[in-house]
DNA sequence: GACCAAAACTGATAAAAATCATGTTTCAGG
DNA sequence: CCTGAAACATGATTTTTATCAGTTTTGGTC
């Protein structure tokens, strides 16, 4: 275990939804959390099945995402260092509606179920910041609902590149998008055809908005690109 | 005030969100709460202004919508009887996201905001609850995006007469979709345009899977409409 | 019950997007 | 470094869906 040996160090203490939680129920989940590794590819745990706890990512890259019903992947939602996950399922009583995979190398902790349930029943702070959590994600959620039913893959497609800006950042370069994501899984994102998804990326090259390098995508002219995206809001 | 004069005989004490909420909290909100009714057409509360507090409906119906960024209407949820409204928003700390407008002559009580953040502090389980409640919808926006994301229009519009017949069920003949919604609003729903929802509507018609007969629509053929939804979940 | 605006409907056309086909590049593993 | 499968790319074609234009029906109001 490297310097996030404990919750109570963790780089992610103040970043996630544990910021209000109380200093004795952060002792707690530190005795009984279980941390974890997981390589680029693997899965944390698959649609379909059932969660014991809620999982906090130290370092890494995550997606989330659907299975659709001819099988066709939806990502849903995009986690990084600081995010938790598999909270819906769990507080739902459902099985996991949807599937993680890591993006990257990922350092990732366990919270059981009970443990959760419990110091969620006790700590009124940390029920406070999950239903603000599941707020924000039940808007981020109608929102793109919203924008799938009525605007054009052109600018899902923008809106979706500058997302993954704020989601995870550029890399030194301050150009390149610092996450790979394949042609597929950007349309997976979007909600289209891959072959659609590059065909408008190509076009946003060739209008000098972004830079493609294989996986590496370059933001060029952000401005343009939030005028391509058509955002109001 | 007729016989919902009060929260603890109130017909959806047991059927809303606050189902476990404790005895001494219901009196509190039945104190403070303020009963209103609203005719069909008229607005709870509109996209853009800030939430004061939640409602709770005691009796009719009511649909959620955003503004999209051309200005065309998304139904993002519709509500009965029993359901609470406006808490997204609250628990945000952000403005509305949505507009509720009534879809008929709708009873429902306000309940202030400081009431009710201050009982959710005070009784887990009612937190508890609204946290199942959260991830419910915000499992059902996945859904819906993911189908909007994938699946044609016909089989959205399909999915989309089944969810209205779940939620508001039938009128005493057992046939006909106790609800009136215009062709326009069945669109925004399915997200569409409106011609094509009032097409595919008559080809189920035309294939003996609903009766049209004014704002009246009438399921004739249960199973293939679920045929033709395409649901595997 | 007549009137009128709004809603419902229908056909034609255009636009958007998916699919199919095929060639090219990339990159992981031997 | 070679190689083959997977990913990327691009053009052609088809399908889906939106838009436009016009007619008919509906339902609320005087």
């Amino acid at each position: 275990m490297s310097d996030h040996a404990t919750c109570q160090s963790c780089s992610q203490r103040f970043n996630s939804v544990f910021c209000k939680a109380k200093e004795e129920f952060v002792n707690q989940i530190n005795e009984q959390k279980i941390c974890n590794t997981y390589k680029r590819g693997q899965i944390l745990f698959n649609e379909g099945s059932y969660p014991f706890g809620v999982y906090c990512i130290n370092e890494g890259k995550i997606k989330l995402s659907h299975q659709g019903d001819d099988g066709k992947e939806q990502i849903i939602r995009l986690l990084k260092a600081g995010d938790v996950l598999g909270y819906r399922a769990l507080l739902s009583g459902d099985r996991y509606s949807a599937s993680a995979v890591a993006l990257e190398d990922t350092q990732i902790c366990f919270i059981p179920k009970d443990l959760f349930v419990s110091v969620l029943k006790l700590d009124p702070g940390l029920a406070f910041e999950m239903m603000k959590l599941l707020s924000d994600e039940l808007h981020r959620a109608e929102i793109k609902l919203t924008h799938l039913a009525q605007k054009p893959i052109r600018e899902r497609l923008a809106e979706t590149l500058l997302f993954i800006k704020e989601t995870y950042g550029f890399e030194e370069d301050g150009t390149t998008l610092n996450v790979r994501l394949s042609r597929e899984e950007i349309a997976n994102l979007v909600g289209t055809a891959t072959e659609s998804a590059i065909r408008l990326l190509s076009e946003f090259k060739k209008d000098g908005m972004v830079e493609l390098d294989g996986k590496k995508i370059k933001i060029l002219k952000t401005k343009e690109l939030i005028k391509a995206a058509n955002i109001q809001d």
